[in-house]
RNA sequence: GGGGUCGUAGUUCAGUUGGUUAGAACGCCGGCCUGUCACGCCGGAGGUCGCGAGUUCGACUCUCGUCGGCCCCGCCA
């Protein structure tokens, strides 16, 4: 048996039984005559003693070791002497004097020390990332990774979900995002694309009729990368039968409670909170809001309308608002600093950013002077303005508006310490609308993706009016992240076809790209929806980590490249002759 | 595709208007040390200043290019 015991799990409870113990010299701290050795595994450290008296050869052994060699050790669990004892690790009370040591293999010196409080570069972690991984702080995320995986799969169980699993070789999915391409070597010229999400197939296993499903599923998307996207990513990804809205809602909702209680002793509200899309994006200017802490946007177009300030003015008249929000007791804020606000403003799509300080008697700026004395009490009034706050106004497309001053909620909602990092705010948004317009491409597109189903009370408008038509589509958001969406979908090809024909989709391209479902929804497709989390957004909110790279075993650089592999690479030219590919000559 | 930011011992960083031999801490190597736990003390090694070009008598420092990390926009749920 190579050991009997985890170090980390060593105790008073193991007092004068012998052991073994196998891990990695996390430190060694030799005093010539006595030699301590922090032996390190997963689930912790303790303290042994090489003792020249007790046993000379293996003392003699001992001086060789450095930090990271991966030894073996037998001895006997004893109390620490009196006034010895280390308080700040759970195996200190007690040490293990050791009678046999093997060196089961030597270690380089490592880039960096294995250690919680070390800062090291991201690119010299991804390139080892196994000695990364080796920090037991970071080992806490995995292990927090994999509780809450197991939580999830366990309600989903309980709940009578099936696991399934849907094919990673498979046909492009039509949302929206580019696809990775793998060529196929029996079929020269054809492609399979690696899923985005397993959307078509979850659905069709409801026509199948397996009712309940849930996939703890990679997906993939080639776009660029952010410290929230990575090119593969996790997805808590579910479909059920035989349900609406409220029960998915209902069942997702007890699902996150369950979750979250389980595993960080978080608990929820009951019921969530809700929210509609278009309440979201009015009051935060988002359809993800942080509902941790306030400074929401007032409308002040009414107002804007009516002043002699012809930047908001013309806005308005134009079809666009005017929006504020109250950064409160920030008039203090030196010209320079709202400068910076300024180009923050700037560079989210703003073409200025105007503001007035509340003063004791009155507003102050450059063009309260365009505002009545009513005017002024009516921004005072709507935006609650009281002495000592600075007001932040933004004039442009609505949409533009809605950005810059979501952008700068947030910035300023840090700066002002506004947000409790302790709470965690669970809010259902809902009633998305089903389509947006795409000016460039100059046709419709759908928000969530084309299988949503709309609204029944709104079906009427599908001809008259698309951009009102809403959706059966809901989004969990906490913290103003975004945990995971759903819709019901369309399970009547009379309206699959009806949608695709709004989108432009022609029948053929319909048939060619995503035929298999339109034919599948004919046999009898039962009234099914779902919705899929974001994993490793889950497992970043929950550990506190600020990138889902923190929380992915072995994540990409921005660039798309694994530093510690070096992928993606060159391949042999006999790989590519067996494909049937050529490269064009490099530019 | 675009904007921003960073790149100096193994690591994290400092480096004066452009000036002689580029520093610190930790780590590493050697020695001493029987109760340390970030052990201590003494000594030592370790640098193509990301790479390339330019300006200059002289470049870690200035300019241009390039490569790479990170943040953001576009893109993407």
């Amino acid at each position: 048996m190579f050991r009997t015991h985890y170090c980390g799990e060593i105790s008073l409870k193991n007092l004068e039984t012998e052991v073994t113990l196998a891990g990695w010299v996390h430190r060694r701290r030799d005093h010539g005559g006595l030699t301590f050795i922090d032996l390190r595994d997963r689930e912790g450290i303790v303290q042994v003693v090489f003792n020249p008296q007790l046993s000379p050869g293996v003392h003699q052994q001992a001086h060789a070791l450095r930090a990271e060699y991966v030894i073996q050790i037998k001895g006997k669990v004893a109390r620490r002497p009196e006034e010895t004892e280390n308080k700040t690790i759970p195996t200190g009370e007690v040490e293990v004097l050791a009678q046999e040591l093997r060196i089961l293999n030597r270690s380089k010196t490592p880039p960096f020390l294995i250690e919680d409080d070390e800062d090291i570069s991201e690119g010299l972690r991804l390139q080892y990332r196994y000695l990364d991984l080796r920090r037991s702080g970071v080992q806490r995320i995995f292990i927090l990774r994999h509780r809450l995986s197991q939580s999830i799969r366990h309600f989903l169980n309980q709940n009578r979900f099936l696991e399934l699993e849907t094919p990673f070789l498979t046909k492009s999915t039509p949302e929206g995002a580019r696809d990775f391409l793998v060529p196929s070597r029996l079929n020269p010229g054809h492609f399979y694309a690696l899923p985005q999400s397993p959307q078509l197939f979850k659905q069709i296993l409801m026509v199948s009729g397996f009712d309940r499903y849930y996939q703890v599923v990679r997906c993939f998307r080639d776009e660029d990368l952010r410290a929230d996207r990575q090119p593969e990513f996790t997805q808590i990804d579910l479909e059920m039968s035989f349900i609406d809205i409220e029960d998915i809602l209902s069942i997702m909702e007890k699902m996150t409670k369950a979750v979250f209680s389980e595993i960080c002793n978080i608990q929820f509200p009951n019921p969530f909170p809700r929210m509609t899309y278009a309440e979201a994006v009015s009051r935060f200017g988002t359809d993800r809001p942080d509902t941790r802490f306030g400074l929401e946007l007032k409308d002040l177009s009414g107002l804007a309308e009516r002043c002699d300030f012809k930047v908001f003015r013309t806005v308005v008249s134009k079809g666009g608002s005017v929006k504020g929000l109250n950064a409160k007791g920030l008039a203090g804020l030196s010209r320079k600093e709202i400068e910076t606000l300024t180009n923050e403003a700037i560079q989210r799509g703003a073409k200025g950013l105007a503001w007035m300080k509340v003063t004791a008697d009155a507003l102050e700026a450059p063009i309260t002077k365009f505002f009545s004395v009513a005017q002024q009490d009516e921004i005072k009034t709507i935006l609650k303005g009281e002495p000592g706050d600075l007001l932040l106004f933004v004039a442009d497309k609505t949409q533009v508006v809605h950005d810059v001053l979501s952008t700068l909620r947030l910035s300023l909602g840090k700066r002002l310490n506004l947000i409790d990092e302790k709470i965690f705010e669970p809010l259902w948004v809902t009633d998305f609308p089903l389509l947006e317009y795409d000016e460039a491409e100059k046709r419709y597109i759908a928000i969530h993706h084309p299988f949503t189903g709309p609204m029944d009370e709104d079906l009427a408008l599908l001809e008259s009016d698309p951009m009102q038509v809403r959706a059966k589509a809901y989004d969990l958001v906490i913290n103003g992240v975004e945990l995971g969406g759903g819709s019901i979908r369309i399970h009547r090809e009379e309206v699959q076809s009806k949608i695709f024909a709004l989108l432009g989709i022609k029948k053929e391209e319909a048939a060619e790209k995503f035929g298999f479902l339109l034919e599948a929804l004919q046999y009898g497709a039962p009234p099914h929806g779902g919705m899929a989390f974001g994993f490793d957004r889950m497992v970043a909110l929950l550990s506190g980590a600020d990138s889902i790279r923190e929380v992915i075993p072995f994540p990409k650089t921005q660039k798309g490249i694994c530093l510690m592999t070096d992928a993606p690479s060159d391949v042999d030219a006999r790989q590519l002759k067996e494909l049937r590919i050529k490269k064009e000559r490099r530019v």
